[in-house]
DNA sequence: CCCTACCTGTCAGCGTTCCGTCAGCGGTAC
DNA sequence: GTACCGCTGACGGAACGCTGACAGGTAGGG
């Protein structure tokens, strides 16, 4: 999972960023309001965290660019004053959540992992694809209700195609969602991944459509 | 996918060419605005990266005369100066990113892809023309709703008849959509393609013009 | 502080599938 | 009738993706 986190104080981004990455989701964090206008335009994010006082362009007006170009990414919404009447403009602007400073990190990340669940169209922190279930509290890995020791990298790609198994991914995107902007990965590693996990889970969970991607094998994808 | 890289300092040129190409574009560059123009103009990309500072005529002009024509390509425009006066020219003109020098070229690639990516993101999932279906999600093809197993090649061949069944689509067409510039091939291979595919998906779905090209059946545009 | 276990990227090798090429044939237009 | 265009089946090189082995890095424990 890909996060944005758009804060203009040093040390509560830090904070953010820290927390973000123990839940599992790779960071990608920028300090004012134009750097986030352009990010949240031209790359993929599974959330944003979103702080509303910002350098050079304030979040609201972001917020609703985004929105009015069609980006539908779950956005959570930072800020400093809790008040009302700023609640109300945020979820008017397209916030999907609202969290006043000063909050506690666990909160935070508690909230952004159901604001990304609830983008997949589930509620519950189970998920389950034909054969296979994820908890996303507990961050483990099940086949037909069987445990299954998963790595967290392993978890994460898991959890990627979950929340897209309606469609075969990419390998680039699956990089992308997987280590960001980091390129220095051969794209080996990925198919390496792949084959360690389908050692765990056995044959017919990840499927493969060579010269498109993978996906998972639920219904009837394959052909 | 198709892009058309502008670009008149050589070296940049070379790199930019090598990371499209490695990202899984067809790569075509030009170093000057008039050819830019004209490229543009004549032929279809799904993705055109344009440098600003340009020999004999300048890249703003060159946009903003394909945005007049209607063509409506994603352009990513790189300029040396990254100043803020710059970029709302950039988007003023049609631009869909900007990207300052110097860069990293990784991230003018994942730019490039979001960019593809947003632009792609128009359209439904599933498309059908008589009796055939694709998905665009699964990748997957299917006549009368039976699935038909299709190679990515012939999935992208399909996808543009599609894309265009309302008209005949010449050879030469489909050979450059396919593999771009890339005139190593002898005209037969699109030949053989489409013989493949029609020993899969049976008769009655792709016919051919003789002396024109190929087309989709039962969208009568045959006869 | 070292040792260990585990995670994960890299590499090389392999099998499978893909697909471009070739040669020959048939149909169509004139 | 004939010349050209397009079709077909066979073949082999090449690309793609998979796998096992290995090593650098990291975290936890003694």
């Amino acid at each position: 999972m890909r996060a944005l986190a758009v804060e203009d104080d040093g040390r509560i981004a830090a904070d953010l960023t820290e927390a973000l990455q123990a839940s599992g989701f790779v960071v990608q964090s920028c300090d004012d309001g134009e750097t986030a206008w352009f990010l949240g335009d031209t790359e993929d994010f599974d959330l944003v965290v979103l702080d509303l006082g910002l350098p050079k362009l304030d979040g609201l007006s972001v917020l609703k660019h985004w929105r009015a170009a069609g980006r539908d990414m779950p956005v959570l919404v930072l800020t400093a004053r809790g008040t009302w009447s700023e609640r109300v403009e945020g979820i008017d602007a397209g916030a999907d959540d609202y969290l006043p400073k000063p909050f506690r990190m666990e909160e935070l990340v508690a909230r952004a992992r159901a604001l990304v669940r609830r983008s997949a169209g589930r509620g519950g922190a189970l998920q389950s694809v034909g054969d296979l279930t994820l908890d996303a509290n507990r961050m483990t890995v099940a086949r037909r209700g069987v445990p299954v020791a998963a790595t967290a990298l392993e978890y994460r790609l898991l959890a990627y195609l979950m929340l897209h198994s309606d469609r075969v991914v990419a390998p680039s995107e699956l990089l992308e969602h997987l280590y960001g902007d980091d390129f220095s990965r051969e794209a080996n590693a990925l198919e390496a991944l792949v084959a360690r996990l389908r050692r765990k889970l056995g044959p017919g969970i990840i499927g493969t459509r060579r010269g498109f991607g993978y996906f998972l094998e639920s219904s009837e994808v394959g052909a």
